[in-house]
DNA sequence: TTGCGTGCAAAGGTTTTGCATGGCA
DNA sequence: TGCCATGCAAAACCTTTGCACGCAA
């Protein structure tokens, strides 16, 4: 099967690109391209199939799904992630200090954690900060 | 305000509390009380008022809030949870590695983890253990 | 030309709200 | 009796699906 270049598929990438670490909703999405042809079902459609190919990362918050690039080299198929539950910030967490969890998780407990879905929520140093 | 002690939210709470630590959602409960005069309405009134009373905690799973009881101790607020993917059950995980992580994340990472709302994602040993 | 991509409309599911009635204290 | 509680119906949301047309290759 084949996939087709599309104007609506590439403003969709670029516009979840240009976020960054910063997670978005379909609705959000949606919004943003109020004065362009972009059909909700389009949208929809395209962060199914992007997730499905590892590009985005899917995960569900209190108010509908949330999405965010990952990257074409998978590097975040074994880490946690950060999310900060002021600013909605999505932090990469990558350190030793993880992996001894995982292992203890299983050795001790007998849960196979999987990081690729487990996001660690909290507050980031950022808004700590601020009041 | 007064709270009144009616048949509903006597039902309501008694089946919580005998799933012990697996969850519900608000469309289990009310298949559970098919056969009897529960009105959905209900049933989420109830879960509303019961989490911001902290008898409850509520998280997001794919489709739709998962609510689960938490005990009047309050005993839950400072460790971690591991939701299994495949049966569903959530666990409780109190250890000294879980509080070594949050402090380790909080001096190295900058980020104060909450534990009261954060789950682990992965398999328990029961579905492990089968293929 | 071929077949995927698109988007409108409608359906499906979960959760919330309006309003009249019911029931605890 | 005074209020809160209840539940039906309807609405509000988010997401998916059916179908005809559009468009990239």
């Amino acid at each position: 099967m084949r996939t087709y270049n599309t104007k609506q598929r590439e403003a969709i990438l670029q516009y979840i690109l240009s976020l960054g670490d910063v997670h978005v909703t379909a609705a959000q999405i949606a919004k943003h391209f109020t004065n362009l042809p972009v059909g909700r079902t389009t949208i929809y459609r395209h962060l199914d199939r992007l997730t499905e190919d590892g590009t985005l990362r899917r995960y569900t918050g209190d108010s509908g799904a949330c999405y965010q690039y990952i990257g074409s080299g998978g590097c975040c198929g074994t880490h946690f992630h950060l999310k900060c539950e002021s600013c909605g910030k999505l932090e990469h967490l990558e350190c030793e200090t993880l992996s001894q969890l995982e292992k203890h998780v299983l050795s001790e407990h007998a849960f196979m954690v999987n990081a690729q879905k487990t996001v660690l929520y909290g507050k980031c140093g950022d808004c700590l900060a601020q009041p």
